[in-house]
DNA sequence: ATGATAATGATAATTATTATCATTATAAGG
DNA sequence: CCTTATAATGATAATAATTATCATTATCAT
């Protein structure tokens, strides 16, 4: 099944925390982690009824929260009202490009704007802890 | 009353939509400019009811997106549900810095970024439009 | 002044997410 | 292995922000 790693972090987190394992857990973290794209709730939870048709929609969101707070997996606002979540573990710090007309979004890193976050956050007396950049535009299938 | 550029920019973009004139929309108006923090549409909507108590939320939602139509105004999604509104008009552009804690925000200025952005967006084959890049963090007084 | 239609306000509908709660499952200790 | 405390689940109600609907009113070009 792969993703030893990621499933090692999330138990040592879940013990950490007093918590307890459970299927549903995992088969969504499976799911998750098997899936490339941002995913939405809605999408995620459909994805995982395929294979276990009695899940919740409270226990997906449940999941993505405590999957969260391990830091395996960051929200996105992308649009507006929807949140998307997207795999956190061994990558690289990236951010988005969104084209507003398709949706179609591509990842892009640039290292050096880390280090200018620091520096903004620490001017204004501020910790870092967290950071959105999303630039919106147009893509070439779409301006033409 | 002043914002006598502004009334002119929302009067032609009314007038090139073919929409019309209203008491309403510009006592709301008058408040947004007036006011120098970040709205949120139940904030307006107080507010602009202690001037005149019969305008309804679909109103102030309606206007809030004529303003940001017409560049007026821009849309922050500061923390998760709620959108917030900040004037757009006569300001350099500028981003924000915001205290997961107690909410508090800050509004910094990187010129340089601009340029950054609009080479990651070409590079992509995008036409760049618009750019969210907001920091999360603890201010000084939630450190302590 | 009039007529076409844009704007309004009250409220229902929608959408995403969270809270509630009775039932079930987990795992630590005897 | 059995018991037991309590975490987890799933169904569903609740919430919260925003949007749609629609009858009534206001605007403005003629």
């Amino acid at each position: 099944m792969a993703f030893e790693e990621e499933r090692k972090i999330f138990s040592s987190f879940i013990r950490n925390k007093n918590l307890r394992h459970s299927e549903q857990r995992q088969q969504i973290m499976d799911v998750f982690l098997k899936t490339e794209r941002h995913l939405s709730a809605e999408e995620l939870y459909d994805i995982v009824r395929e294979k276990n048709p009695s899940i919740g929609y409270a226990t997906i969101y449940r999941t993505l929260k405590l999957l969260s707070e391990a830091g395996l997996c960051r929200e996105l606002q992308a649009d507006g009202r929807i949140t998307r979540y997207e795999h956190l573990h061994n990558r690289d710090h990236h951010d988005h490009l969104v084209c507003t007309e398709c949706g179609k979004m591509v990842e892009f890193e640039i290292p050096e704007i880390e280090a200018l976050q620091e520096k903004i956050a620490r001017k204004n007396g501020f910790v870092l802890k967290n950071h959105r950049w999303e630039l919106y535009g147009l893509c070439s299938d779409c301006t033409r």
